[in-house]
RNA sequence: GGCGGGGUAGCCAAGUGGUAAGGCAGGGCUCUGCAAAAGCCUCAUCCGUCGGUUCGAUUCCGACCUCCGCCUCCA
Protein backbone atom coordinates (compact mmCIF):
# COMPACT_ATOMS: atom_id res chain seq x y z
CA UNK A 1 0.00 0.00 0.00
CA UNK A 2 1.50 3.56 -0.98
CA UNK A 3 2.22 5.51 1.72
CA UNK A 4 0.24 8.76 2.36
CA UNK A 5 1.33 11.45 4.55
CA UNK A 6 -0.44 14.56 5.85
CA UNK A 7 1.70 17.33 3.92
CA UNK A 8 1.29 20.86 5.74
CA UNK A 9 1.80 23.01 2.56
CA UNK A 10 -1.30 21.67 0.98
CA UNK A 11 -3.24 20.85 4.28
CA UNK A 12 -3.85 17.54 2.76
CA UNK A 13 -3.04 13.58 2.56
CA UNK A 14 -1.06 13.03 -0.64
CA UNK A 15 0.85 9.99 -1.71
CA UNK A 16 4.66 10.10 -0.39
CA UNK A 17 6.26 10.41 -3.72
CA UNK A 18 10.50 11.15 -3.65
CA UNK A 19 12.00 13.66 -5.72
CA UNK A 20 14.40 10.92 -7.05
CA UNK A 21 11.84 8.26 -7.19
CA UNK A 22 14.17 5.70 -9.28
CA UNK A 23 16.62 5.55 -7.17
CA UNK A 24 14.37 5.81 -3.66
CA UNK A 25 17.09 8.06 -2.30
CA UNK A 26 15.03 10.68 0.54
CA UNK A 27 16.64 13.70 1.79
CA UNK A 28 14.44 14.11 5.51
CA UNK A 29 15.36 17.23 7.30
CA UNK A 30 14.21 17.82 10.97
CA UNK A 31 14.53 20.93 12.77
CA UNK A 32 16.88 19.65 15.88
CA UNK A 33 17.52 20.86 19.89
CA UNK A 34 18.73 24.53 20.70
CA UNK A 35 21.37 23.10 23.40
CA UNK A 36 20.89 25.27 26.36
CA UNK A 37 19.14 22.82 28.67
CA UNK A 38 18.47 19.15 28.69
CA UNK A 39 15.47 18.47 26.43
CA UNK A 40 12.04 18.08 27.64
CA UNK A 41 9.39 15.42 27.01
CA UNK A 42 7.48 17.61 24.48
CA UNK A 43 10.70 17.91 22.40
CA UNK A 44 11.20 14.44 22.40
CA UNK A 45 8.01 13.19 21.37
CA UNK A 46 8.58 15.41 18.70
CA UNK A 47 11.74 13.54 18.21
CA UNK A 48 10.47 10.24 18.46
CA UNK A 49 8.17 10.93 15.76
CA UNK A 50 11.12 12.55 13.68
CA UNK A 51 12.17 8.70 14.01
CA UNK A 52 9.01 6.81 13.05
CA UNK A 53 8.92 8.70 9.83
CA UNK A 54 12.68 8.03 9.10
CA UNK A 55 11.97 4.52 10.09
CA UNK A 56 8.82 3.80 8.66
CA UNK A 57 10.55 5.55 4.88
CA UNK A 58 13.25 2.81 5.33
CA UNK A 59 10.72 0.26 6.26
CA UNK A 60 9.25 1.08 2.93
CA UNK A 61 12.67 0.78 1.08
CA UNK A 62 13.85 4.11 1.09
CA UNK A 63 17.56 5.72 1.35
CA UNK A 64 16.87 8.16 3.80
CA UNK A 65 19.64 11.02 4.48
CA UNK A 66 18.40 12.04 7.93
CA UNK A 67 20.02 15.92 9.08
CA UNK A 68 19.32 17.34 11.73
CA UNK A 69 20.92 20.71 12.69
CA UNK A 70 21.94 21.72 16.38
CA UNK A 71 21.69 25.26 17.26
CA UNK A 72 24.19 26.16 19.52
CA UNK A 73 24.04 29.78 19.00
CA UNK A 74 20.90 31.69 20.18
CA UNK A 75 19.60 34.12 22.69
CA UNK A 76 19.24 32.08 25.64
CA UNK A 77 22.21 29.96 25.29
CA UNK A 78 24.10 33.49 24.95
CA UNK A 79 22.90 34.92 28.02
CA UNK A 80 23.37 31.49 29.99
CA UNK A 81 27.07 31.29 28.70
CA UNK A 82 27.13 35.07 30.31
CA UNK A 83 25.67 34.14 33.58
CA UNK A 84 28.03 31.28 34.26
CA UNK A 85 31.00 32.89 33.12
CA UNK A 86 31.74 29.85 30.42
CA UNK A 87 32.31 29.51 26.79
CA UNK A 88 29.75 28.84 24.33
CA UNK A 89 31.40 25.61 22.85
CA UNK A 90 31.58 24.04 26.91
CA UNK A 91 28.40 25.17 27.43
CA UNK A 92 26.98 23.82 24.50
CA UNK A 93 28.67 20.97 24.00
CA UNK A 94 27.35 19.40 27.96
CA UNK A 95 23.62 19.64 26.67
CA UNK A 96 24.65 18.51 22.79
CA UNK A 97 26.35 15.27 24.62
CA UNK A 98 23.18 14.63 26.82
CA UNK A 99 21.02 15.24 23.66
CA UNK A 100 22.90 12.73 21.94
CA UNK A 101 22.54 10.07 25.00
CA UNK A 102 18.79 10.73 25.35
CA UNK A 103 18.20 10.55 21.84
CA UNK A 104 19.98 7.35 22.05
CA UNK A 105 18.21 6.11 25.24
CA UNK A 106 15.26 6.61 23.18
CA UNK A 107 16.32 3.93 20.52
CA UNK A 108 16.09 6.75 18.02
CA UNK A 109 18.37 6.07 14.96
CA UNK A 110 20.92 8.67 14.65
CA UNK A 111 20.47 11.69 12.05
CA UNK A 112 23.39 10.87 9.55
CA UNK A 113 24.54 14.23 9.61
CA UNK A 114 24.53 16.68 12.55
CA UNK A 115 25.23 20.11 11.69
CA UNK A 116 26.19 22.82 13.72
CA UNK A 117 24.61 26.71 13.31
CA UNK A 118 28.45 27.88 14.58
CA UNK A 119 30.24 25.66 12.26
CA UNK A 120 28.48 26.88 9.07
CA UNK A 121 29.00 30.52 9.38
CA UNK A 122 30.53 31.02 6.05
CA UNK A 123 27.37 29.10 4.27
CA UNK A 124 24.45 31.08 6.17
CA UNK A 125 26.57 34.59 5.13
CA UNK A 126 26.80 33.15 1.75
CA UNK A 127 22.54 32.89 1.67
CA UNK A 128 22.36 36.44 3.05
CA UNK A 129 24.78 37.68 0.53
CA UNK A 130 22.79 35.97 -1.96
CA UNK A 131 19.25 37.83 -0.26
CA UNK A 132 20.94 41.04 -0.19
CA UNK A 133 21.64 40.53 -3.96
CA UNK A 134 18.45 39.63 -5.19
CA UNK A 135 17.16 42.42 -3.12
CA UNK A 136 14.65 41.29 -0.57
CA UNK A 137 16.95 41.42 2.61
CA UNK A 138 18.27 45.25 3.77
CA UNK A 139 20.56 46.44 6.55
CA UNK A 140 19.09 48.24 8.83
CA UNK A 141 20.46 51.23 10.77
CA UNK A 142 21.41 48.97 13.39
CA UNK A 143 23.62 47.02 11.57
CA UNK A 144 21.49 43.96 11.22
CA UNK A 145 20.46 42.40 8.07
CA UNK A 146 16.51 41.70 7.65
CA UNK A 147 14.20 39.77 5.08
CA UNK A 148 11.62 42.08 3.31
CA UNK A 149 8.50 40.56 3.41
CA UNK A 150 7.22 43.41 0.99
CA UNK A 151 10.12 42.91 -1.21
CA UNK A 152 9.55 39.41 -1.26
CA UNK A 153 6.09 39.05 -1.72
CA UNK A 154 6.49 41.70 -4.89
CA UNK A 155 8.54 39.03 -6.69
CA UNK A 156 5.66 36.66 -6.74
CA UNK A 157 6.77 34.64 -4.19
CA UNK A 158 4.50 33.11 -1.76
CA UNK A 159 4.70 33.87 1.90
CA UNK A 160 2.05 31.93 4.03
CA UNK A 161 2.12 28.78 2.59
CA UNK A 162 2.26 26.68 5.29
CA UNK A 163 -1.03 28.74 7.22
CA UNK A 164 -3.37 31.12 6.52
CA UNK A 165 -1.90 34.72 7.36
CA UNK A 166 -3.52 37.71 7.46
CA UNK A 167 -1.06 40.05 8.44
CA UNK A 168 -3.47 42.97 9.10
CA UNK A 169 -5.33 40.82 11.28
CA UNK A 170 -2.90 39.42 13.47
CA UNK A 171 -1.60 40.63 16.83
CA UNK A 172 2.08 41.09 15.66
CA UNK A 173 3.67 44.44 16.83
CA UNK A 174 2.44 44.21 19.96
CA UNK A 175 5.71 42.88 21.62
CA UNK A 176 7.99 42.48 18.24
CA UNK A 177 7.85 46.29 17.72
CA UNK A 178 9.49 46.81 21.32
CA UNK A 179 13.09 44.80 20.65
CA UNK A 180 13.61 44.98 17.13
CA UNK A 181 12.25 48.60 16.01
CA UNK A 182 14.91 49.13 13.17
CA UNK A 183 12.71 46.90 11.02
CA UNK A 184 11.10 48.76 8.15
CA UNK A 185 8.06 46.27 8.59
CA UNK A 186 7.02 44.38 11.85
CA UNK A 187 6.83 41.40 9.77
CA UNK A 188 10.28 41.20 9.09
CA UNK A 189 13.14 39.01 10.72
CA UNK A 190 16.56 39.40 11.62
CA UNK A 191 18.47 37.55 9.00
CA UNK A 192 22.11 38.81 10.53
CA UNK A 193 21.67 40.49 14.09
CA UNK A 194 24.31 43.41 14.55
CA UNK A 195 26.78 42.85 17.86
CA UNK A 196 25.78 44.29 20.81
CA UNK A 197 28.26 43.69 24.02
CA UNK A 198 25.88 41.33 25.53
CA UNK A 199 26.60 39.08 23.06
CA UNK A 200 30.50 38.90 24.70
CA UNK A 201 32.72 36.73 22.42
CA UNK A 202 29.93 35.45 21.01
CA UNK A 203 30.20 37.06 17.37
CA UNK A 204 31.28 36.75 13.47
CA UNK A 205 32.38 39.07 11.06
CA UNK A 206 30.10 39.28 8.31
CA UNK A 207 30.06 42.10 5.22
CA UNK A 208 28.04 44.02 7.13
CA UNK A 209 29.80 44.10 10.56
CA UNK A 210 30.16 41.78 13.66
CA UNK A 211 27.29 39.59 14.53
CA UNK A 212 25.58 36.68 14.74
CA UNK A 213 22.85 34.64 12.47
CA UNK A 214 19.40 35.23 13.73
CA UNK A 215 17.37 31.98 14.12
CA UNK A 216 15.50 30.70 10.76
CA UNK A 217 18.58 31.00 8.56
CA UNK A 218 20.85 28.42 10.02
CA UNK A 219 17.92 25.82 8.64
CA UNK A 220 18.14 26.93 5.50
CA UNK A 221 21.74 27.56 4.89
CA UNK A 222 22.05 23.76 6.72
CA UNK A 223 19.71 22.34 5.20
CA UNK A 224 20.62 23.24 1.41
CA UNK A 225 24.37 22.69 1.90
CA UNK A 226 23.52 18.76 3.06
CA UNK A 227 20.37 18.09 0.60
CA UNK A 228 20.33 20.56 -1.82
CA UNK A 229 18.55 23.41 -2.80
CA UNK A 230 15.44 21.14 -2.92
CA UNK A 231 14.87 18.33 -1.18
CA UNK A 232 11.92 15.52 -0.01
CA UNK A 233 11.19 16.15 3.53
CA UNK A 234 10.88 19.05 6.61
CA UNK A 235 9.34 18.40 9.79
CA UNK A 236 9.31 19.76 13.05
CA UNK A 237 7.03 20.67 16.00
CA UNK A 238 3.80 22.46 14.82
CA UNK A 239 4.44 25.56 16.88
CA UNK A 240 7.58 25.93 14.18
CA UNK A 241 5.24 26.61 11.24
CA UNK A 242 4.93 29.99 11.99
CA UNK A 243 7.65 32.17 11.63
CA UNK A 244 10.31 29.56 11.94
CA UNK A 245 9.41 26.76 8.88
CA UNK A 246 7.51 29.63 7.49
CA UNK A 247 10.76 31.69 6.90
CA UNK A 248 13.01 28.95 5.90
CA UNK A 249 10.67 28.84 3.25
CA UNK A 250 11.11 32.38 2.28
CA UNK A 251 15.28 32.57 2.58
CA UNK A 252 15.46 29.69 0.64
CA UNK A 253 13.22 30.40 -2.11
CA UNK A 254 14.02 34.13 -2.25
CA UNK A 255 18.27 32.58 -2.75
CA UNK A 256 17.50 30.10 -4.77
CA UNK A 257 14.27 30.71 -6.88
CA UNK A 258 13.41 27.03 -6.48
CA UNK A 259 10.96 25.34 -4.42
CA UNK A 260 12.69 24.44 -0.97
CA UNK A 261 10.18 21.57 0.34
CA UNK A 262 8.16 19.06 -1.28
CA UNK A 263 6.59 17.56 2.07
CA UNK A 264 6.26 19.19 5.34
CA UNK A 265 5.31 17.37 8.22
CA UNK A 266 4.32 18.93 11.53
CA UNK A 267 4.03 16.91 15.06
CA UNK A 268 1.24 17.91 17.46
CA UNK A 269 2.31 19.12 21.00
CA UNK A 270 1.32 17.06 24.41
CA UNK A 271 -0.51 18.11 27.49
CA UNK A 272 1.08 16.09 30.96
CA UNK A 273 -1.55 14.86 33.36
CA UNK A 274 -4.33 16.88 30.82
CA UNK A 275 -2.69 20.25 31.80
CA UNK A 276 0.01 22.51 29.34
CA UNK A 277 3.43 21.34 31.09
CA UNK A 278 4.96 23.96 32.86
CA UNK A 279 7.92 23.88 35.57
CA UNK A 280 5.01 25.76 37.87
CA UNK A 281 2.55 22.89 38.07
CA UNK A 282 5.18 20.26 38.87
CA UNK A 283 4.25 18.42 35.67
CA UNK A 284 7.66 19.46 33.34
CA UNK A 285 9.57 16.71 32.65
CA UNK A 286 13.15 15.96 31.01
CA UNK A 287 13.15 12.12 30.17
CA UNK A 288 16.42 11.87 33.12
CA UNK A 289 13.10 12.80 35.39
CA UNK A 290 11.60 10.15 34.16
CA UNK A 291 14.41 7.94 34.40
CA UNK A 292 15.18 8.76 37.82
CA UNK A 293 11.61 7.58 38.73
CA UNK A 294 12.36 4.05 37.76
CA UNK A 295 11.33 3.96 33.96
CA UNK A 296 13.62 2.82 30.87
CA UNK A 297 13.61 4.80 27.73
CA UNK A 298 11.78 2.08 26.23
CA UNK A 299 8.33 2.78 28.24
CA UNK A 300 8.90 6.12 27.29
CA UNK A 301 9.34 5.55 23.73
CA UNK A 302 6.50 2.80 23.69
CA UNK A 303 4.30 5.89 25.48
CA UNK A 304 5.23 8.42 23.15
CA UNK A 305 4.57 6.38 19.90
CA UNK A 306 0.71 5.23 21.53
CA UNK A 307 -0.85 8.42 19.90
CA UNK A 308 -1.02 9.80 16.34
CA UNK A 309 1.17 12.50 15.87
CA UNK A 310 -1.24 15.05 14.67
CA UNK A 311 -3.06 14.93 17.65
CA UNK A 312 -2.17 16.14 21.11
CA UNK A 313 -1.10 13.44 23.33
CA UNK A 314 -1.87 13.49 27.13
CA UNK A 315 1.57 12.43 28.59
CA UNK A 316 0.60 10.54 32.04
CA UNK A 317 2.64 8.91 34.63
CA UNK A 318 -0.12 5.94 34.85
CA UNK A 319 0.24 5.49 31.12
CA UNK A 320 3.51 5.27 31.56
CA UNK A 321 2.88 2.70 34.25
CA UNK A 322 0.85 0.99 31.56
CA UNK A 323 3.68 1.03 29.20
CA UNK A 324 5.30 -1.37 30.99
CA UNK A 325 2.76 -4.02 31.54
CA UNK A 326 1.87 -3.32 27.88
CA UNK A 327 5.84 -3.87 26.97
CA UNK A 328 5.88 -7.26 28.87
CA UNK A 329 3.18 -8.43 27.11
CA UNK A 330 5.06 -8.69 24.08
CA UNK A 331 8.35 -9.77 25.34
CA UNK A 332 6.79 -12.50 26.72
CA UNK A 333 5.84 -13.38 23.35
CA UNK A 334 8.81 -13.18 21.30
CA UNK A 335 10.32 -14.87 24.10
CA UNK A 336 8.48 -18.02 24.16
CA UNK A 337 8.72 -17.71 20.39
CA UNK A 338 12.37 -17.74 20.74
CA UNK A 339 12.47 -20.80 22.45
CA UNK A 340 10.23 -22.85 20.35
CA UNK A 341 11.94 -21.42 17.18
CA UNK A 342 15.33 -22.34 18.58
CA UNK A 343 18.02 -22.76 15.58
CA UNK A 344 15.17 -22.32 13.09
CA UNK A 345 14.57 -19.63 10.73
CA UNK A 346 12.59 -19.01 8.37
CA UNK A 347 10.95 -16.67 6.06
CA UNK A 348 8.41 -14.01 7.64
CA UNK A 349 4.83 -14.74 8.00
CA UNK A 350 3.87 -11.53 5.95
CA UNK A 351 -0.19 -11.58 7.18
CA UNK A 352 0.94 -9.39 10.22
CA UNK A 353 3.57 -7.38 8.48
CA UNK A 354 0.71 -6.21 6.14
CA UNK A 355 -1.47 -5.16 8.65
CA UNK A 356 1.16 -3.47 10.23
CA UNK A 357 2.33 -1.50 7.47
CA UNK A 358 -1.01 -1.01 6.12
CA UNK A 359 -1.79 1.09 9.19
CA UNK A 360 1.33 3.17 8.62
CA UNK A 361 0.93 3.62 5.26
CA UNK A 362 -2.44 5.74 6.43
CA UNK A 363 -0.43 8.75 7.42
CA UNK A 364 1.14 7.21 10.49
CA UNK A 365 -1.59 5.52 12.12
CA UNK A 366 0.29 4.20 14.99
CA UNK A 367 -2.60 3.25 17.06
CA UNK A 368 -3.95 1.04 14.15
CA UNK A 369 -0.34 -0.44 13.77
CA UNK A 370 -0.39 -1.08 17.74
CA UNK A 371 -3.82 -2.80 17.41
CA UNK A 372 -2.40 -5.21 14.89
CA UNK A 373 0.63 -5.91 16.79
CA UNK A 374 -1.75 -6.96 19.89
CA UNK A 375 -3.45 -8.81 17.88
CA UNK A 376 -0.50 -11.05 16.65
CA UNK A 377 0.46 -11.08 20.08
CA UNK A 378 -2.92 -12.71 21.16
CA UNK A 379 -3.37 -15.49 18.29
CA UNK A 380 0.48 -16.16 18.93
CA UNK A 381 0.06 -17.07 22.21
CA UNK A 382 -3.02 -19.10 21.85
CA UNK A 383 -1.32 -21.31 19.40
CA UNK A 384 1.38 -21.49 21.37
CA UNK A 385 -0.87 -22.61 24.46
CA UNK A 386 -2.77 -25.65 22.44
CA UNK A 387 0.60 -26.48 21.15
CA UNK A 388 0.04 -26.07 17.36
CA UNK A 389 3.00 -23.52 16.51
CA UNK A 390 6.29 -25.80 15.11
CA UNK A 391 9.16 -24.84 15.55
CA UNK A 392 9.11 -23.61 11.80
CA UNK A 393 6.28 -21.06 12.64
CA UNK A 394 7.34 -19.71 15.68
CA UNK A 395 10.40 -18.88 13.44
CA UNK A 396 7.91 -17.16 10.98
CA UNK A 397 6.58 -15.56 13.56
CA UNK A 398 9.79 -13.95 15.05
CA UNK A 399 11.00 -12.69 11.79
CA UNK A 400 7.48 -11.27 11.11
CA UNK A 401 8.51 -9.48 14.51
CA UNK A 402 11.53 -8.44 13.88
CA UNK A 403 10.66 -6.37 10.65
CA UNK A 404 7.62 -4.55 12.51
CA UNK A 405 10.30 -3.88 15.34
CA UNK A 406 12.36 -2.09 13.10
CA UNK A 407 9.81 0.87 12.82
CA UNK A 408 8.14 0.81 16.29
CA UNK A 409 11.90 0.15 17.44
CA UNK A 410 10.98 -1.08 21.39
CA UNK A 411 13.62 -4.35 20.46
CA UNK A 412 12.98 -6.68 23.19
CA UNK A 413 13.73 -6.57 26.50
CA UNK A 414 17.37 -9.01 26.94
CA UNK A 415 16.62 -11.80 28.78
CA UNK A 416 18.73 -11.00 31.84
CA UNK A 417 21.07 -13.54 32.91
CA UNK A 418 20.68 -14.44 36.60
CA UNK A 419 23.61 -14.25 39.14
CA UNK A 420 24.82 -17.07 41.04
CA UNK A 421 23.54 -15.91 44.27
CA UNK A 422 20.00 -15.64 43.10
CA UNK A 423 20.29 -18.72 41.13
CA UNK A 424 21.11 -20.78 44.24
CA UNK A 425 17.81 -19.02 45.77
CA UNK A 426 16.32 -20.65 43.01
CA UNK A 427 17.22 -23.46 43.21
CA UNK A 428 16.55 -23.51 46.87
CA UNK A 429 13.43 -22.77 46.33
CA UNK A 430 12.90 -25.74 43.90
CA UNK A 431 13.95 -28.09 46.68
CA UNK A 432 11.71 -26.53 49.03
CA UNK A 433 8.98 -26.88 46.97
CA UNK A 434 9.98 -30.51 46.21
CA UNK A 435 10.18 -31.48 49.80
CA UNK A 436 6.32 -29.65 49.84
CA UNK A 437 8.19 -27.14 52.24
CA UNK A 438 5.90 -24.67 51.26
CA UNK A 439 6.22 -22.12 53.69
CA UNK A 440 9.97 -21.91 53.14
CA UNK A 441 9.52 -21.91 49.27
CA UNK A 442 7.66 -19.16 49.54
CA UNK A 443 9.85 -16.65 51.81
CA UNK A 444 12.59 -17.75 49.57
CA UNK A 445 9.98 -16.17 46.51
CA UNK A 446 9.53 -13.45 48.36
CA UNK A 447 13.60 -13.25 49.09
CA UNK A 448 14.36 -13.27 45.76
CA UNK A 449 11.59 -10.30 44.95
CA UNK A 450 13.13 -8.15 47.73
CA UNK A 451 16.15 -8.41 45.45
CA UNK A 452 14.62 -7.65 42.25
CA UNK A 453 13.85 -11.24 40.45
CA UNK A 454 10.58 -12.92 40.15
CA UNK A 455 10.45 -16.73 39.93
CA UNK A 456 7.92 -17.93 37.62
CA UNK A 457 6.66 -21.87 37.86
CA UNK A 458 5.56 -22.52 34.03
CA UNK A 459 4.96 -26.20 32.45
CA UNK A 460 8.58 -26.39 31.39
CA UNK A 461 10.33 -25.71 35.01
CA UNK A 462 10.61 -22.49 36.47
CA UNK A 463 11.48 -19.74 35.35
CA UNK A 464 13.43 -16.30 36.89
CA UNK A 465 12.57 -12.52 35.41
CA UNK A 466 14.55 -9.31 35.93
CA UNK A 467 12.13 -6.61 38.07
C1' G B 1 -9.49 39.69 17.76
C1' G B 2 -7.46 36.37 13.40
C1' C B 3 -6.15 31.29 12.03
C1' G B 4 -6.05 26.05 13.30
C1' G B 5 -6.82 21.22 16.13
C1' G B 6 -9.75 18.51 19.77
C1' G B 7 -13.92 16.66 23.23
C1' U B 8 -15.12 8.41 22.28
C1' A B 9 -15.33 3.56 28.85
C1' G B 10 -11.88 4.74 35.40
C1' C B 11 -7.17 6.31 32.30
C1' C B 12 -4.71 6.47 27.29
C1' A B 13 -6.35 6.04 22.31
C1' A B 14 -8.18 4.36 16.88
C1' G B 15 -12.32 4.46 13.76
C1' U B 16 -16.89 4.42 10.65
C1' G B 17 -23.42 7.20 7.01
C1' G B 18 -25.56 1.02 9.05
C1' U B 19 -24.83 0.16 14.76
C1' A B 20 -17.90 1.25 18.61
C1' A B 21 -10.00 -1.27 17.15
C1' G B 22 -6.08 -1.68 20.62
C1' G B 23 -3.37 -0.84 25.45
C1' C B 24 -3.58 -0.01 30.88
C1' A B 25 -6.60 -0.52 35.14
C1' G B 26 -10.98 -3.54 36.89
C1' G B 27 -13.82 -8.35 36.92
C1' G B 28 -14.08 -13.77 35.80
C1' C B 29 -11.46 -18.12 34.65
C1' U B 30 -7.03 -21.49 33.59
C1' C B 31 -2.27 -23.37 35.03
C1' U B 32 -0.41 -23.73 40.23
C1' G B 33 0.64 -26.30 46.77
C1' C B 34 -0.25 -21.05 46.62
C1' A B 35 1.23 -17.56 43.04
C1' A B 36 2.87 -14.61 39.11
C1' A B 37 4.53 -8.18 35.83
C1' A B 38 2.00 -16.22 32.95
C1' G B 39 -2.24 -17.37 29.56
C1' C B 40 -7.49 -17.01 28.01
C1' C B 41 -12.21 -14.51 28.47
C1' U B 42 -14.90 -10.14 29.85
C1' C B 43 -15.55 -4.90 30.20
C1' A B 44 -19.01 1.87 25.98
C1' U B 45 -27.25 0.47 23.89
C1' C B 46 -22.99 4.49 23.33
C1' C B 47 -18.99 8.57 21.05
C1' G B 48 -19.30 17.23 24.84
C1' U B 49 -24.69 19.64 24.58
C1' C B 50 -28.90 20.92 21.63
C1' G B 51 -31.13 21.07 16.95
C1' G B 52 -31.20 19.65 11.49
C1' U B 53 -30.48 16.32 7.05
C1' U B 54 -31.32 10.88 6.48
C1' C B 55 -34.76 4.76 6.36
C1' G B 56 -30.58 5.20 9.69
C1' A B 57 -25.43 9.86 12.59
C1' U B 58 -20.87 8.94 17.15
C1' U B 59 -19.62 9.72 11.85
C1' C B 60 -22.59 15.05 7.52
C1' C B 61 -24.64 20.34 8.56
C1' G B 62 -25.73 24.39 12.18
C1' A B 63 -25.60 26.55 16.98
C1' C B 64 -23.70 26.33 21.77
C1' C B 65 -20.38 24.72 25.84
C1' U B 66 -15.40 23.42 26.75
C1' C B 67 -10.05 22.25 26.16
C1' C B 68 -5.60 23.11 23.42
C1' G B 69 -2.13 25.31 19.74
C1' C B 70 -0.15 29.39 16.59
C1' C B 71 -0.27 34.78 15.91
C1' U B 72 5.78 36.56 20.65
C1' C B 73 11.23 32.52 22.37
C1' C B 74 9.03 27.64 21.93
C1' A B 75 8.91 20.48 19.99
Amino acid sequence: MALKLFNTLTRSLQEFVPLDPARKNVGMYCCGPTVYDFAHIGNWRTFVFADLVRRTLEFSGYHVTHVMNITDVEDKIIKRVREQKTTLREFTGKFETAFLDDLKTLGCREPHQKPRATEHIAEIIGLIEKLVARGVAYKAADGSVYFSIEKYRGCGCGYGQLLKLNLDEMRAGERVASDEYEKESVADFALWKAYVPEDGDVTWDSPWGKGRPGWHIECSAMSIKALGETFDLHLGGEDLKFPHHEDEIAQSEGATGKPFVKFWLHGAHLLVEGKKMSKSLGNFFTLRDLLAKGFTGREVRYLLLTSHYRETFNFTLEGLSGARAALARIDECVGKLRELAGATTAAAEMRFVDQFSDALADDLNISAAWASVFEWVRETNKRIADNSLSAQDAAAALAAWEKVDSVLGIGTKAEAEAPAEIQALANARSEAKKARDFKKADAIRDELKAKGWIIEDTPKGLKLKKI
